[in-house]
DNA sequence: TATATTTGCAACCATGTAGTTGCGTATTAA
DNA sequence: TTAATACGCAACTACATGGTTGCAAATATA
């Protein structure tokens, strides 16, 4: 697809994802896709699409087991995200941004 | 659309998005859309279709005076989304994730 | 007043995406 | 060996999206 933190914010901006990722963080186990399929209103299909697009962030990973697939939470990408907002930090809150930028021109 | 968090997450998915609020951000100046389209190699109506997807994330904001619509950038919303991250930050480093859920179970 | 500039709106195109169904295959259970 | 389960692949549909061009309206400048 593109670039890595691309990838990131596209596979959290869908919220079925996010919720996948949620359950799957929660759950602190891997579990099988049919299992987290039975999550969902979507079909299992539907969901291998989102686990698809998660895995390809980085948020999930998979080990074959059998004929199962079991799929556990990977938060590590995020940090790429918290990384990207850090910088954008100052400027949310306009007077403390202000203060902490005349700060750093100090430093 | 949908949803705020899902609204503001999608908006800065796309890297050229990303690229127009951080010219923004920077320029720490409201420009109008015009001036701000020069900076890019799309044309002026694809800029503006960008801009309008930020301002409806709430990330640009717009005034008009005269014929021209000054933007400048709103990184307020990024909160939610730091907040939404913040929850996870405990499971994207495990060994101090383990160590805080436990502090956590004691408090 | 005539002309140039800034913009919005609408139509259009190509591609991406969220979702579906159907089918075949590998593995497990009876 | 037969039946059930977990899954991937492929085709398909509907809609969203990133991008374009053309045109008209409002404002500013000559």
């Amino acid at each position: 697809m593109q670039d890595k933190i691309t990838r990131i914010l596209k596979a959290i901006a869908d919220p079925t994802r996010r919720e996948i990722f949620h359950a799957l963080v929660v759950a602190s186990t891997a579990l099988p896709i049919t299992q987290i399929s039975n999550l969902f209103d979507i079909s299992r299909q539907g969901v291998t699409k989102h686990i698809k697009t998660l895995e390809e962030a980085g948020l999930i990973h998979i080990s074959n087991k059998g004929r199962e697939r079991f799929c556990y939470a990977n938060a590590e990408p995020l940090m790429e995200v918290n990384k990207w907002l850090k910088f954008y930090e100052k400027f949310w809150d306009n007077a403390i941004g202000n203060l902490e930028s005349y700060l750093d021109d100090k430093a």
